[in-house]
DNA sequence: GTATATACATAGCCGGGCTATGTATTGTAC
DNA sequence: GTACAATACATAGCCCGGCTATGTATATAC
């Protein structure tokens, strides 16, 4: 009899927040996780505006304006101003962020390869499908709002 | 052709970043990654000194300090002095704390229940069974020490 | 032209992560 | 058995990432 779904994604965050440490103390990071993320989210889509980065990386504004400052500091993002509307800039990735992103997950495989070295290849395609898996949901719900996804009669 | 193991690797870890902002989203979750961690690993593995929680845990020795102090006076944990040696105490988690995970886990399944509820049974097996790849990566990898994992040659 | 709404920045807080260091206890040399 | 080294944990102090509340400039409505 298989788990309910809802503990299956418990057992999934739960393993992930131990799998980040993981790769952390592996990989030696200097950088935070949140800044890769951010320029991942920027590789992915292209140059956006600052609020629309936010959203899409499931952060408040501010947060997404401390991140691209950072990233801007490195080099690693640029700011263009909207001709339409000044309010606006819109952030883009650079070749240097994207040399940086590419290098980082260069990085991170080889420190995570010797624990995961002796993976069975029926395993090694499970991971890759359910990556795809992950990243296809992250994307979908990724436009939807706060609310709908606190279902309703769950305390906070 | 199957991509290399060291790029799913960084796939990984990237769609990782990604889910762990959804989910503290979607959860509302007032406490931190951290805090349920570390009691997850507490609740795993039963009593243990803050030396090798830390060690499992893939934190500082500080840090696993601040967190046991934060678990303990939420009452989520607890601390027995050893008796055959007086540096040492073991902390273990409460009943109160085991109620306060399982209680996060429901929530947190619940909360992220929307965004997977279509999923495709063949899905949720992959899932399953990544997730129980992966706990166990964790798991065996945990008693190995920093240098084993960095690979050398990969520049910090 | 004034008021409201929008896009982003700033201020200020807290927790989690780290290194460096302190302190108490244990183990060991002799 | 006393002095020294090693161990287990605590403390100090830093930075970053996360948040809410609020400020400021621009755009829009009328």
């Amino acid at each position: 009899m298989p788990a309910a779904l809802s503990e299956i994604l418990g057992d999934l965050i739960t393993v992930n927040h131990r799998l980040t440490r993981l790769a952390a103390y592996a990989a030696h990071d200097s950088e935070s996780p949140a800044i890769w993320r951010t320029l991942s989210v920027l590789r992915q889509t292209g140059p956006m505006r600052l609020g629309d980065l936010a959203v899409r990386s499931r952060v408040s504004q501010p947060t997404a304006t401390k991140l691209v400052s950072h990233l801007a500091a490195r080099g690693w993002t640029t700011r263009q101003p909207d001709p339409l509307d000044a309010r606006v800039a819109l952030t883009s990735i650079t070749p240097a962020g994207e040399a940086a992103l590419t290098d980082w997950r260069r990085r991170l495989g080889l420190a995570l390869l010797p624990a995961f070295a002796d993976l069975p290849t029926a395993d090694i395609e499970t991971l890759e499908r359910m990556i795809g898996i992950l990243r296809d949901r992250v994307d979908r719900t990724e436009v939807g709002d706060r609310r709908e996804l606190a279902a309703d009669g769950v305390p906070a």
